[in-house]
RNA sequence: GCCGCCUUAGCUCAGUUGGUUAGAGCGCUGGAUUGUGGAUCCAGAGGUCCCCCGUUCGAGCCGGGGAGGCGGUA
């Protein structure tokens, strides 16, 4: 068992990196792709499925936990670990986002921001101080720095002023989270599309010194080609001995392209999500389960895919499923789509590893051009 | 047999003193969703207004006849 977190770089290609995160909880093989478990479960899955499909980590949720069951009763119960039956890493995100994206009545101050619960309307006030509080209470293994995101596009002077209070914040996260061996504190650099105050962010956050890196700010409304335009240059700006952590991205070009720019963890929504609402991620591009040309398709969703709904099951049966309203419809689909991420991730590390990601990338995009089989 | 009520989109129903291209909800056909509200939003298709005749410049609406359904009554 490692004592202390560690990151170690195993191979790159490119700006690509390949690596390895080490926990007192277990490892975690990069680039990675953390899974969603906001409220203490990645919804329709079971944990143990959920490692299943090749997750080394979970992202929880401070601003959900807080609220419901709240921090301190997980605490009493032996933590978010034992909580929710999950014994590796978990990164918990520090709430900022979700009082900005959630929450009602928001009023922002230097001392942190004060909010209306989305579920019962009570009052709280979340600041770095009690973002930390709240993370250690969950025993989250990575913990993030309570920062601000605002949405783009919006004007340069809002950009540089909200990413300097979240520098600012940044430096009471350090210095609340204090020393606690074997657990991680990240930074969130932030700036928008700005390049300059991206490295000013980065600047700032490397001076307070972090156990890994996050860009945070981004996929929030900008497209792709302004988020790659980005990733150009936000991660060299930051430690290259360091995990790069692009927060909440995305779809699986997004990944690859991330990836390909030296981005080594993220998490997104999107499998699991898009999953309950009827769309199948596969080497093919997107397929909408609840389309009315899969009604008598005996054919898996995708022949080559290893998960059990694609071994198990027809198209035709998925259609009826979902159609039906059926629980088993979210299950399946959400088992695919977060094997299917898996296995992109362990692919980019193995191309990584070979030096070939650039023949990888050819292939995803060549075999996402083609399409979805024809329908029968 | 007689009396009353009903018939408008796939379903359940609105539809003003007769007045442009007849609406809604659900369903249906698609779309959106990026540090999670199992949420939500957007767009589209779909009509012999039960049938026939009449009145009127003009009928889903008024009159007559017919068909089908529901209820009451002998």
């Amino acid at each position: 068992m490692t004592e202390r977190f560690r990151f170690d770089l195993l191979a790159t290609d490119g700006a690509a990196r390949s690596g390895v995160i080490s926990t007192p909880r277990g490892k975690v093989h990069t680039p990675a792709f953390m899974p969603v478990g906001t409220a203490a479960t990645v919804k329709a899955m079971l944990p143990e499925n959920v490692r299943a499909t090749g997750a080394d980590i979970l992202l929880g949720n401070t601003y959900h936990l807080m609220l419901r069951p709240g921090a301190e009763r997980v605490a009493r119960l032996g933590g978010l670990h034992r909580f929710m039956n999950w014994d590796r890493p978990i990164l918990t995100d520090s709430g900022g986002f979700q009082v900005m994206s959630l929450a009602e009545l928001r009023k922002l101050t230097e001392e942190g921001v004060r909010f209306k619960s989305h579920i019962d309307g009570s009052d709280h006030l979340l600041t770095p101080e009690r973002s930390m509080e709240v993370q250690r209470l969950l025993g989250s293994d990575i913990v993030m720095c309570f920062d601000e995101c605002p949405a783009l596009p919006a004007p340069r002077d809002t950009i540089a002023e909200s990413m300097h209070l979240s520098m600012r914040w940044a430096a009471r996260s350090r210095q609340a989270f204090g020393n606690r061996p074997g657990h991680a504190l990240f930074g969130i650099q932030q700036g928008g599309l700005e390049t300059d105050l991206r490295a000013e962010s980065a600047e700032a956050l490397r001076g307070i010194g972090f156990d890994g890196y996050a860009i945070g700010g981004l996929a929030v409304g900008e497209g792709q080609e302004a988020m790659f335009a980005c990733l150009d240059t936000a991660p060299g700006m930051l430690p290259a001995d360091k995990p790069r952590y692009l927060m909440g991205v995305g779809k699986p070009d997004d990944i690859v392209g991330a990836v390909k720019r030296g981005v080594d963890m993220m998490d997104c929504v999107l499998p699991s999500r898009s999953g309950r609402t009827g769309q199948l991620f596969t080497r093919r591009g997107v397929v909408n389960i609840k389309n009315a040309r899969h009604r008598d398709d005996p054919r898996p969703v995708d022949e080559a895919c290893s998960c059990p709904l694609c071994q198990n099951y027809s198209r035709a049966y998925l259609h009826h499923v979902f159609r039906s309203g059926e629980i088993i419809a979210s299950m399946l689909t959400t088992w695919h789509n977060l094997h299917y991420y898996q296995e992109l991730m362990s692919d980019m590390r193995g191309a990584i590893a070979a030096g070939t990601f650039a023949e990888f990338e050819a292939r995803f995009h060549e075999l996402r051009a083609e399409g979805d089989i024809e329908p029968l």
